[in-house]
DNA sequence: GAAAGTATGTTGTAATTACAACGTTTCGGA
DNA sequence: TCCGAAACGTTGTAATTACAACATACTTTC
């Protein structure tokens, strides 16, 4: 098991090697792989382990009887999810999670939690509320990305947030046109050309996943 | 300070009288009344307070220059909200917090939580992490009121879920006509046209924020 | 109880989006 | 290098939504 992109996540700091590698045994890791496309929860599922993203990516998505898929998020290496289902092992998953590329996953029973001694737990609780509360923001993000009524708005409004992360007005981002198209809640169809006329208008320039806001 | 509503909280939950007391003075609580309408917290503020509404209610919106409003959630009696903002105290605020009627916050310093007990801290972070993974189940609720790209869609898929948590086909809902609109991101003169081809088809019955599915 | 103010419902038109269909580009094997 | 599949871009039409304007209903205040 892969262990160093783990052992230096959020999740585990402030705890030395010693400790990781005994919270490892005491939450039951598992590692498991998953091709590209894969459903790694369904919809309805109830579980109760904390996934950490070694390698790859996945995508949080909701899929309705229709076939509209919305993408609430993408979780990439380094990364947690699940963790509101896994801390509230009554509450079936109201997502779906995806193998957005192969990708391997660790997981760790949070049930095993309460069986821990007390000065491990506080501090593991302490991590596990950064870790939650940096999803909550991140949730309310994706809000203001399909605030705006217009599709051009949205593109926008997401385009700026990333460059502000990147600290650049040059970026990649992570999605395809599909996907971008499901994360902003558009038709793809319509993202593309609203991508052009935004090329036209000299607002932006793209060339595939590679965007620069003028 | 009315505290009988904030002591029987998530948030104190497992601690004593003695306890919530003494606990109310480490965070130097303090209580306010807004009015309905003031706006308590900008696009923008740096805060360290977590909220707890004692009494009315609060919304959390974002609103953009051109004046269009985003309703991300309402917070009622026995509620709390800015617990991101408050645990990431350099994370400028992306929503306004607006007074949906007169009401009574009482604020808490979450920068004293270092300074207190280990135990007590333990204790507190495990239940602060209890209202943040809640929020979360709350906050990608609304993401799928607003996944149907239609807006029929969207008010079936809000109704339903309040359905489902008040245990009853009829219910009444704490939107009104322009909140229920901004919150599913559409129109309000659509929305209330689509209510009414709703009630011709008759899938649902309302009268002002009463709601019954047929 | 009348008047003023607010909330809600209705309608028509302009603008936008959804959807389907198809052409083009890109990329990875055979 | 050629082929096929997948991703992407373009276009036209039907459906939906935005917006403004106005009518109606309900509330509050004096």
């Amino acid at each position: 098991m892969e262990i160093s992109v783990l052992s230096s996540s959020v999740l585990f700091k402030g705890f030395d090697e010693t400790e990781i590698n005994a919270l490892l045994t005491s939450l039951n890791a598992r590692e498991k792989k998953f091709p590209k496309g894969v459903m790694i929860f369904h919809s309805g599922d109830i579980i109760s382990t904390l996934c950490f993203v070694t390698a790859g990516s996945v995508t949080i998505e909701s899929n309705d009887m229709w076939g509209n898929r919305t993408i609430l998020n993408l979780v990439g290496k380094g990364q947690f999810f699940a963790e509101s289902y896994a801390l509230l092992p009554n509450e079936p998953m109201l997502v779906d999670v995806c193998a957005n590329e192969d990708c391997t996953i660790i997981f760790l029973d949070m049930r095993s939690i309460v069986r821990l001694d007390e000065s491990i737990r506080a501090r593991l609780l302490g991590n596990l509320l950064m870790i939650t509360t940096r999803k909550n923001l991140h949730l309310s993000s994706r809000s203001f990305h399909t605030a705006p009524r217009q599709v051009r708005g949205r593109i926008m409004a997401y385009l700026n947030t990333v460059s502000v992360q990147k600290h650049s007005r040059e970026f990649d981002i992570p999605f395809d046109r599909q996907q971008l198209a499901d994360y902003l809640n558009v038709e793809r169809s319509v993202l593309s050309n609203e991508l052009s006329k935004m090329q036209r208008d000299e607002l932006i320039r793209c060339r595939k996943n590679h965007f620069e806001i003028l």
